[in-house]
DNA sequence: CCGCATCCAAGCGGATACTG
DNA sequence: CAGTATCCGCTTGGATGCGG
């Protein structure tokens, strides 16, 4: 036997010799996003060093949870259907992990796919429902994104665009998604910043969005 | 900052940082099952060095994951309130590695905790709502549990005891639970073994604890 | 025994440089 | 851009020691 395996037949053990080395839960994130290239996952994992990048991807290749996509000119991964069926693990981690975040450091960055994943978790599909459809414009430090929300259904795309409340805010976000800080203390104390729309729709977005720390 | 740390203000990294290192979510789903004596962990997870278990412990004391139970005379370590909201993250993680196991291994054991979360993780709640209370004695290996079936209430507990249905198997547990083995074949062919009670209750688990591959 | 601590060898993880 | 190659340090794995 590999002197690395666990030596337990036991789904947990599958799974965590599947995906469990340092990084590869953090490629299933991006990828839960969308197909990436290799660059693209390099530059949401800075701290990765390319060669972990490299056996990573051959890892998880090998073990069916992502591929380079077919009938593509260019290389691109995308997680297989079975890797796709980890997003609830992904989700109940990042939503675990969320309690745990302290105030954020200074070297933390945020990137647009990890806030993306960050929003899946927040996104409370029952309380949007009852809600108007709405666009929102986040400018999350250099990281734009635009967030439809539209009944139970949630969209997050890179970008700037048409919305209903454009807003920036930094690492702070953390503190409006708990519940930590309220949207119009946000807003007096300048945390958050409205750049168009009505401000009282942040009110709503803090609704749609909400994991209790 | 720690050279192994990700970097990231995100809660999926968070998680990682907290539970993600090797052995820590096999200590956590031991623990899931319940309190446990250093022994009895390392009992549980053979091929874990002690060294590596005792650092284990230690960090995830500092993370606040577990803690050793406090007006106990001997040490025990157990699951904090925080640490047991990890629940829902291993058994999405059992789910999605169940799946992905392929025939048992010689070398490859099954241990009791590793057994009562499967369960757990394959109880199909609504289904056994529908169903008469049932206690079933099994035998999965060296491996005795009892388990009892109440409602929509499971409880598994170590060790032999009255039970409706008494069997004994091995690892092929599994197939039994993902339908690639129907209980009459199961029995038929000897895989399953019915020590005591009608066979036919072997269906009625089999509904109970169902897992697709 | 139980709960670790220590020691050592093997190999993985990490930084950097390099190549097609 | 998409990876390889190389070197080093540290973690892991495994054996052993050791106090309570």
């Amino acid at each position: 036997m590999a002197a690395r395996e666990y030596g337990q037949y036991c789904g947990v053990t599958q799974a965590l010799e599947l995906v469990g080395e340092r990084w590869a839960l953090l490629i299933v994130r991006d990828l839960l996003v969308g197909p990436r290239r290799y660059g693209e996952l390099a530059a949401g994992l800075p701290r990765i060093p390319s060669n972990i990048l490299a056996a990573r991807l051959k890892e998880l290749q090998a073990a069916g949870v992502i591929r380079r996509a077919p009938r593509s000119r260019i290389v691109i991964y995308e997680l297989t259907p079975y890797g796709r069926e980890l997003e609830p693990v992904v989700l109940a981690l990042g939503a675990w992990g969320f309690k745990a975040m302290g105030d954020p450091r200074e070297e933390q960055i945020i990137t647009p796919d990890s806030m993306t994943i960050t929003l899946r978790t927040a996104f409370r599909s029952q309380v949007a429902a009852a809600l108007p459809a709405t666009a929102y414009a986040a400018h999350v430090g250099p990281t734009d994104l635009l967030v439809r929300v539209d009944g139970p259904a949630l969209s997050v795309t890179r970008g700037d665009g048409p919305a209903d409340l454009a807003f920036a805010t930094g690492q702070d976000i953390h503190r409006l998604i708990s519940g930590d800080l309220a949207p119009e203390r946000a807003i007096a104390t300048g945390v958050v910043e409205v750049l168009r729309g009505p401000a009282d729709l942040l009110d709503r977005f803090a609704s749609t969005f909400h994991l209790a720390a």
